[in-house]
DNA sequence: CGTTCGGCTGGAATCGTTTCCAAAAGTGTG
DNA sequence: CACACTTTTGGAAACGATTCCAGCCGAACG
């Protein structure tokens, strides 16, 4: 531990120069070729290095970033932060992580705390939305980019993608593969990704030359693994109503599908023969998975980087005008749904 | 987004009170009642919520520890920040996130970057040690505590964990099930992790009683599951010299063992009927896996916690020693190894 | 040679907070 | 009523950096 770090006062005094022009100096602004020779002299004399609050303070600006999502433990949380972190990083900035409970008053909160002013711009990405929510975003100190819904209209700068729209394409895709019976496994209905995935799944289901024998759905706690294991126990427990068993499960997530797989197996049920999965977020562990799990992508990588791009620009021109980005869903057809006709 | 936000001069003018009476109010020391109401009211009016950057000048006190990784993409890494995200939050400390390449030359720099003094302290688990990084570490500004060597030699705090005993463990569990062909698969020998690994697997190998009808070593390029399933196809792909096909495989952590299970599938190999797996470190979609991982967990959401406990003590008693903790590995049998006598 | 202009430099203000110190106000006792 | 003593209050000085502003100097030009 060294005794106590140089200031920039230090540096001005052992340089024998003021204050004004050792902070000169050192940017290279305004400064004569042998000031800055001899100030960076006594820099690298002391190993001065510039302290971050006091420039914090005077600039007004942090060059910190937070991201805060709902579960970090999420993969696709960690790939957005990979994504965002490494636009943000080379322009200097660092990120801070915040875990938001899932709960939307205490997201908001967390949005109110921008207030103190320890960031200079927010990722977020809530799982749920209100009112109350959209309001703190609304009235943020800094700006505030939000991955998940469109809130153009709120005038908030937002990254989203067509989830629902990606349902349907897994939906096409099992019923383009022959299967009739088709289980549906959400998360929660009130938040912002169970809305929409069970929007697009009623769609798909309802939409001209879909010919079905049965459609179960059911919710599954959160998005995580056990609850779509439990879940999925309770989809397949369901006494088959004159139809077969189901031979096709549509999971809201991947993570979900993982349960699903898992809860098919207990029941020696194989997939994809019997029953056929697919997921959603195409999140790395799938590919490993066995069977590999079919999923449709919604761009976790690409969200995170759209949203720090835009980050970065309403950070670097605050008077800019709220901004849309859209992301859109693609299917990826691996083992969990290939097994070829039955 | 709000005008301006309120400063406690604002506040201060608003309650007609001085600027010192004001500060005291907000914060309940040595302030009368009529004082504490007076301010507080003022306080709400305005929606003043002090500045972090200003209170981070004066109390030389940032409220942010940085928790350093080397690739933030490994689930284990993730557990830690969780332990250490839930230990830290509660008592006012953000954490930031930062990522190391993984060499160790940025890493290094990475420490010295602490004397720009943007946090109080730093939790760093580096993949590889050398001296410059000992010493970047001994000398930085802020308390710095390792989570992987032990390094109480030099002063320095740190969470370690006996991985090359973890190692032993699952050697032994193989041997005890009948497995006698056992392949080993490292990571980099020039990190801490493969090092140790490497040490505890040759000592296992060696021990009294341990017999043995073949011994096949490889080395993957990262600890990445795409690097062990390079690496697995390879070890698979030795002519196997007079003694039959390996029957089991200690990888040195879970996503390496991920890659050798795909790798087996794709020789038709059956695990753990034809080779039995096993990897090192417990994460969470090693439970959920199929077969589900045999592995041996060395605490990462323990570490992450003594760590951070660790790094409270150090930034709230600066003169205090280095500590170490040490958290002790435990093999945990799931399906990858559980196949029964063949 | 005097003037103007440009480039460098140093003094001082500023960012928002906490805290030291001295003064003022209140309290109780002799 | 004076005194000692304890709260309570306000002024001012930090913390470490950037930047405005005015002054200084030398060069160029008429």
């Amino acid at each position: 531990m060294t005794s106590t770090r140089a200031t920039l006062q230090q540096v001005a005094e052992r340089a024998g120069v003021s204050l004004a022009s050792t902070s000169r100096a050192l940017h290279g602004t305004g400064a004569s070729k042998a000031m800055v020779e001899r100030v960076r002299a006594a820099a690298a004399e002391l190993g001065y290095s510039p302290d971050a609050v006091g420039r914090s303070l005077r600039m007004k600006k942090t060059f910190q970033i937070a991201f805060a999502v709902a579960d970090i433990g999420n993969p696709v949380y960690v790939e957005m932060m990979r994504a965002i972190h490494g636009v943000l990083a080379p322009h200097g900035y660092r990120v801070v992580v915040m875990t938001t409970g899932d709960t939307t008053g205490s997201t908001a909160d967390l949005v109110r705390s921008l207030n103190s002013g320890f960031v200079d711009g927010m990722v977020i990405s809530p799982l749920r939305t209100d009112d109350r929510l959209i309001q703190e975003i609304q009235q943020a100190a800094v700006p505030v980019v939000v991955i998940g819904r469109a809130l153009g209209d709120h005038g908030i700068s937002s990254v989203s993608t067509d989830s629902a729209g990606g349902i349907g394409a897994a939906v096409r895709h099992l019923h383009a593969i022959g299967r009739r019976r088709v289980g549906f496994l959400n998360g929660p209905l009130d938040t912002t990704p169970g809305e929409a995935r069970q929007r697009g799944f009623d769609a798909a289901v309802r939409a001209e030359g879909f010919a079905a024998e049965r459609i179960e759905v059911e919710i599954a706690g959160d998005f995580t693994v056990a609850a779509g294991l439990e879940a999925a126990r309770r989809l397949f427990a369901r006494a088959p109503d004159g139809a077969g068993q189901l031979d096709a499960v549509v999971a809201a997530n991947d993570l979900l599908a993982i349960g699903v797989i898992h809860a098919a197996r207990e029941l020696g049920l194989s997939v994809p023969q019997d029953v056929a999965v697919t997921g959603m977020d195409d999140i790395e562990i799938g590919r490993v998975f066995h069977p590999s799990l079919t999923s449709v992508s919604l761009g976790s990588t690409e969200r995170g980087r759209a949203a720090a791009q835009l980050m970065l620009r309403l950070t670097e021109d605050p008077g800019q005008q709220a901004q849309q980005v859209a992301v859109g869903p693609a299917l990826i057809v691996r083992k969990s749904t290939d097994g070829g006709a039955r």
